[in-house]
DNA sequence: AGATCCTATTTCCTATAGGATCTACGGAAG
DNA sequence: CTTCCGTAGATCCTATAGGAAATAGGATCT
């Protein structure tokens, strides 16, 4: 028999399993640039969205801003009422805070453990580095200038819940970061707790060098509990 | 000084809090529509979903089914590809449901343990009558014969979710749930298991009703572990 | 001053049209 | 038999227009 390899067969080991994985229409591009106005905090807490005027902002028409608006809406980031438009979500509340906490600890614990039985060299290289990014990015007063450490943090967290390996954990957890970014005014100022971050994390990342999965879950909770604890000294003085 | 009540004063009390929650547009409806669609699984698996196809059948427009389908996106149920269209998520693989399985372990057993705490007897009576429900349905082997023995399996752990206080955990499990349905047909037979789960679900009662709230956690996690270990036993003949 | 009514403007929402892209099919060539 | 390629049809995506609702402001009345 011993058949010709068709066309096919041959290009599969020239670009193994990449179909056009990341074509963009209109609609993403705009989804990004939101997202990315959003999380770099460019409109203020609770500010109306005009879709037409975002359309003109951006040089496009209003359907595909339409479009993204409707897929931001579930990282609760923006809120919409119908007949009125969409609009930035509120600040935080203090009680919010206390319950997203909890979430996060539940998750993020979990996360933890199961990350750190599987941890790889490159992955904890990673998490070496993003502290050493907190660590070095300043921490001012407005938001252009705590926005390297926040992302920072941020990483910490997203690389943690990425290598746990588990994709339905992963996307509960990403449900929660669109909130967290909610909390980023909660103190309306810099940030407080620099040193105290550093060394939670670092001591997250012994754990993980170390490959003790139970120790790694241990202080990733002592480390939300510092966030938790710290936000309630913040907002009480 | 004795002001007189101004109008809205006056009518605060004619229609205590409810400014037209529910205003719906037509993208609003759409939504619904093909939600309970995807849910009573009226759409097989993989299917392709076209907007002009489901603005033809709803008598509407293309562009609410598009808002529409976009909000559904992040649900798990319906998947997008640029310029292809959405499809109907696919089938779940035994993997896939097994870290499922550990990731709603994880949220429910905390839901339960939290929701107990805070158990009222109306709550308490509401799980009750979704047993009692999962009781008397039928089991048969088309989806629409176990369709409302399905709707109160659900029903039995959203009331739990709803009920533990925690917003965040609420939306976190309700990103699972959308993925749930995605295990109707993984089987692809009728439910086997029914007398297994009602006892479980009614282990999870029973501490409820005692208020024993580490019970109620351990009844949770028994009855996932069931549900884990019983789709791998069918699943393997 | 407060309440009511009315008007003008803005914004949202839906339908429609047309350009761009994908898919399916069939014939021709190697 | 496989590959190539061109055509036709369906589908997606974007722009645009117009109806419907909400908002803002001012005039009038009590």
């Amino acid at each position: 028999m011993k058949r010709r390899r068709t066309y096919d067969e041959a290009m599969s080991s020239v670009f193994p399993s990449s179909p056009m994985p990341g074509r963009q229409v209109l609609a993403d591009h705009v989804h990004e640039e939101l997202l990315a106005a959003l999380i770099d905090g460019r409109f203020d807490a609770g500010a109306a969205l005009s879709i037409e005027g975002i359309a003109r902002e951006l040089g496009v028409s209003p359907t595909p801003v339409r479009e993204a608006l409707a897929r931001l809406e579930h990282t609760g980031m923006v809120r919409r009422a119908a007949l009125k438009g969409y609009r930035v979500a509120p600040l935080m509340t203090a009680e919010e805070h206390g319950q997203l906490v909890q979430a996060r600890k539940l998750l993020e614990a979990e996360n933890a453990e199961l990350a750190c039985r599987r941890a790889g060299g490159e992955f904890v290289e990673q998490l070496r580095e993003s502290i050493e990014r907190l660590r070095t990015a300043p921490t001012g007063g407005s938001y252009s200038e705590f926005r390297d450490y926040w992302k920072a943090d941020e990483d910490f967290h997203r690389l943690i819940a990425e290598n746990a390996g588990n994709p339905f954990l992963l996307t509960a957890y990403q449900t929660l970061g669109g909130q967290v970014q909610r909390f980023r005014l909660f103190a309306g100022r810099g940030v407080t707790d620099a040193h105290c971050a550093i060394a939670e994390h670092t001591e997250v990342l012994e754990a993980f060098e170390r490959g003790d999965a139970a120790a790694a879950r241990a202080a990733m909770e002592k480390h939300l509990d510092g966030v938790g604890r710290r936000a309630i000294e913040d907002s009480s003085d």
